[in-house]
Formats: C-alpha cells, sequence, structure tokens
DNA sequence: CCTGTAATGAACTATCTGGTACGTTCACGG
DNA sequence: CCGTGAACGTACCAGATAGTTCATTACAGG
C-alpha cells in the first residue's frame, strides 16, 4: 500500500545490459531512499549517519560526497518528499466535476495520497518540531505553489456561484480541514491507538474514514443549502 | 497566553517565610518544566540532558538523582503534560446546555485548551514519531480515560434522542475530528505558514478558526436537520 | 546540640557520532 | 590503449554526550 518516495525502477535499464558498477544516480537516489526512512522513523537527531550508510550498498564517505553534511542530506528528503508529493497533485483530474462531487473527490484523493505516503507526513512533523528552519534554509520549498490549491480555489468559486457553497469559505481554510484530517491520522496514530485502543490506519475503518472525511467537508461547507 | 504544564506557583509559601536552599519538589518540578520545554522543541534525541541541567538551578546530578535516566525523564515529562491536560478536562461543564450549544462549547473548549499547551501537542508530535513506545512502557498512561470523551459521549446520545445529530456519529470519530483540526493548527504551524505563508495560531485568525470549527462539527452532525 | 540521611555538586569516563584524510578503482574520451 | 577525473572505500579523529564516582552539605528528628 505505501510507495515508496522515490519513483525510479529497481534496475536502470537506460545503458542495456548488464549492471553497472559505478551508477551516481543509484547512488544517490539509494541514499535519499534510507535517509527518508530514517529521519522519519527516528527524527532528525536520533538518526544515524552511520546507520544510513550501512543500510545502503554505499558508505558514508559517500553520504558526505554527495550532500555534504547530514543536514543537507535532511534537506534533500525533505525536498523530495515535497516534490514527489506535488508531482502526484498535478495528476489530479476533477475540474471536470460538479463542485459538490468535485470537493468529495478531491478529499478522497488527498484522502489516498496521505496515506500512501506516511514518510512524507512523518517527515514534516520533524520539520515542524524544529520550527520549519530547515524549508526556511531550502531555495525551492519556501512559498512552494500547491497545485491542489489552486484546483480547489476555482472548485469553490464555481460553488459559490451556483449557490451551493456558503460565501466565506476559503480555500487555503478548506485545504486546512481536509489536510488536518489526513494528517492527523497518520501522524498521530500510535498515541491515538495507545489511548483510545483504535488504529485509525486499520483497514478496516478506512472507508469510514474516507467517507467520514468527504461528509465533514461538504456539509460545512453545503450548510443546509439542500444539496 | 500559553500556560505552564505545570500548575505550581513560584515559590512555595508552605512553609512561611525564608527561601529554603533543600527544595526535593521545587526541584523536580523545575526539572520537568525545563525538560517538557527542551524535549518539545527539539525532540527526544535532539534534547540534551546536559543543556537541560544548565537551564536549571540544579545540575545534572540531580536529574539522574530524581529521574534514573534520560528516557525517564522523558516519560515522566510526558506523563506530567497528559495529566495537566487530563485535570482540566475534567473542569468542563457542559451537560447542562442543548445538545447543539453544548458541542459547540466543547469544541471552543478543547480549541482554547490546545492553544494554550503547545508544549503538549509537540510532546505527543514527538512520541508519535517514536511509535508511542514510551507511553507502551508507562504505566499511567495506556487507556488513559479521558474525561471529554465521556461527556461528549452524552451529549451524542441526548442529541441523537432529540432528532438532532445524526445516527452514525461515533463519539471517539467526533473527537478525533475536533483533536485533528486543533492539533493540526498547533502542530503543523511552522511547515503551513512556511509553504502558504499563513500562521495558524496568528491572533488575527484566531476567532475565525474557532468558529469555523464548531461550525465544521454542527454541520457535520446536524446534517440538514433545520438545527 | 548532635547525627543520620536525603539532597547536592564537581569532575570524570566510556562510548558514540558527525565529519575527514588519504588512498584506490572504475569508466570513458581521445 | 591510456590517463584523467569522477566515484568509491578504509581508517581515523575530535568533540559531544549519557551516565557515574565520590565527596560534601543542609536539615529534620532526637
Amino acid at each position: 500500500m505505501a510507495a515508496p518516495l522515490s519513483d525510479n525502477p529497481p534496475a536502470d535499464p537506460s545503458s542495456p545490459g548488464a549492471e553497472r558498477q559505478r551508477d551516481p544516480d543509484r547512488t544517490r537516489v539509494e541514499i535519499l531512499d534510507v535517509a527518508t526512512r530514517e529521519f522519519s522513523e527516528q527524527g532528525y537527531a536520533g538518526a544515524r549517519v552511520d546507520e544510513i550508510a550501512a543500510k545502503t550498498r554505499t558508505t558514508k564517505r559517500m553520504i558526505y560526497y554527495y550532500f555534504g553534511s547530514k543536514e543537507q542530506l535532511y534537506l534533500a528528503a525533505l525536498e523530495r518528499a515535497y516534490a514527489t508529493i506535488r508531482s502526484t497533485e498535478q495528476e489530479l483530474d476533477i475540474e471536470h466535476l460538479q463542485p459538490v462531487e468535485a470537493i468529495r473527490r478531491l478529499a478522497e484523493l488527498t484522502f489516498d495520497h496521505h496515506e500512501s505516503h506516511p514518510d512524507f507526513i512523518r517527515l514534516v512533523s520533524i520539520e515542524n518540531i524544529h520550527g520549519a528552519k530547515h524549508i526556511a534554509k531550502s531555495e525551492s520549498l519556501p512559498g512552494l505553489a500547491n497545485p491542489a490549491l489552486d484546483v480547489l480555489t476555482r472548485i469553490l468559486e464555481r460553488g459559490r456561484a451556483d449557490g451551493d457553497f456558503r460565501d466565506d469559505a476559503d480555500a487555503l481554510d478548506v485545504h486546512m480541514m481536509i489536510s488536518a484530517f489526513c494528517v492527523f491520522r497518520t501522524a498521530n496514530r500510535h498515541t491515538f491507538n495507545a489511548i483510545f485502543d483504535r488504529d485509525m490506519l486499520d483497514p478496516t475503518h478506512r472507508d469510514h474514514y474516507r467517507t467520514m472525511l468527504g461528509d465533514m467537508v461538504l456539509e460545512y461547507l453545503t450548510a443546509c443549502r439542500g444539496r
């Protein structure tokens, strides 16, 4: 179910035939894959450069060769994670739907998409612990446009024009509402389960939460306008 | 605005008159206060025992004297944070209200209460990064009853009986919905602000989000039943 | 006033950890 | 075929860090 953050195939057949012994691209990606996992599971300070190297088919020297420092490696992992997420958001094709159906579809796609990328959610949690200071240092991340937000803006406009949606619904607010629900389910899974004995990510409850999210957003937006 | 996790007054006047040089209780509490801040700002691995000691009026030796290890100190901070939160939840007095008003009030109190205890939220985020393994080790935390949840259960029952609320509304789901919104606002404040340039905790937007939460929950629960 | 003990402090240690110096090997263009 | 630079591996280091040792002091109860 959970997809890796890198979309590369296991073996790169661009140069046909045999495995290459030296393959900078593969090495870089492999380091990033392991780093993403380690950082998301241990936190920034908790992750060990030695451990990341050990879980790679290369050595610690290569990490410093390609990324320069632990912090830059972390940032590279974070940047790639955001890039991956954003690229999947590009693909959402819902603007041909009626506003109400489009919103439900958007919510469900966001839901699926958070569920498929737990590493990303965890990385974002970690980044928040550190006050988003690494994002601030990044050249690509601050203010990174969110394609989903643009789509949402246009759907809301149409919905308001049709009289289906309330007038004071701001796109960023609705985006936040959806994110909050999806992020919480993944990010707070363990404490929630420990305290309330309910695993929010248990496949048994999946459809229930998915429907619930759509209902929640739509009831809020339509607010007794009789659908 | 943000309240400290310990409710003790700065100076303990139980033994009247002068400052005591030896004060185990004060020392313990002071260590916990600093530890809570450090862990919540740096993460578990990122927090430094030496740094915690330095920000206290006592020494590292005392941390090990009272708490035994870094991990037990962290757990003690986490347990105290949960205890503080739960004790404030005991005080909510809303069962005399009509279901609709009670739900809005509950949502608002939860909202205020999360806003007042950012350290708690951050600690919970950190605990989730580590798969809630410390909670699992704790004797007091797993399955810790949530008074707010009991109150919520009874309000929902009344609301359903009155025909105000939908039939399939589960107390834990509604609690999750409210928590998700409140937790997200605090826990993801920094990345959200970095990407979207909106500080969800800016006092300017406070009332807006507070109302939005109440609307969201109530629209979901009433779902076009004409209020 | 005396004394046992809880509370406290300074300095120390073993280990871990991010980072580096330096040497080696592969692959590709000429 | 060759040499040049990118890609890689080994071994090491200096500083940091959790945890400890041992001596000392304040204070409650007698």
